[in-house]
DNA sequence: TCGGCTACCTTGTAATGCATGGTACCTGGC
DNA sequence: GCCAGGTACCATGCATTACAAGGTAGCCGA
């Protein structure tokens, strides 16, 4: 989630939407909101309410500066994860 | 767990070693044995006691088919998410 | 026989994914 | 005016799971 933000502000809705393009990241409103909560409450990510051009408002999503050092911090360890897990199923540079 | 036995039939704190050498992939015997657990409930692995030449018995764990087949599709799935967190990330290729 | 090592396992807590259901705003058709 | 449908936000409850902590017991050597 904090990935998606790195490249400028969006709304829930919005990212429900995005990650549905992505094979694999598929996640519902019921997993989003919960999660944009404690992001909040932890100060990684700022809000801002803006009016949509039609329909009800939407709260935007931004990273902090918080969140921007725990994207990069969560980066180095998934590297380290993903490595870890190709070597145990022999799954380094497959494709899909 | 279930490719660490790919490759043969193995005891708990054997398991627990094993992972201590994967960069990543510490685990505990808190988090190994309900995990063990579950994996016999739902027949994925087989189990036999076997004399250890200095010590308490031990249980060793090997895969059974519905184990090979779960891991077979846990490779599968695995490939996709480590592409969709990469592809978000910007850490395709990146090494550790 | 007793301390230390090895090995197995259970229990309780906290985090989290998700289904479900609810509230509210806005627009267009009648 | 009003109401149905679409959009958008959010809370609650349940199941799963990682882990810390603690418990039991076999084996061996001093």
């Amino acid at each position: 989630m904090l990935a998606l933000l790195s490249s400028g502000e969006r709304y829930g809705v919005e990212l429900v939407r995005a990650l549905a393009d992505v094979d694999g990241m598929e996640i519902t409103e019921g997993t989003l909101y919960p999660l944009l909560s404690r992001l909040r409450r932890d100060g990684q990510v700022t809000t801002s309410w803006q009016e949509s051009p039609s329909g009800p408002p939407r709260r935007y999503y931004g990273l902090s500066n918080v969140g921007r050092q725990a994207l990069h911090e969560f980066r180095d360890e998934w590297i380290r994860y993903r490595d870890a897990v190709d070597k145990l199923l022999g799954t380094a540079g497959a494709a899909s």
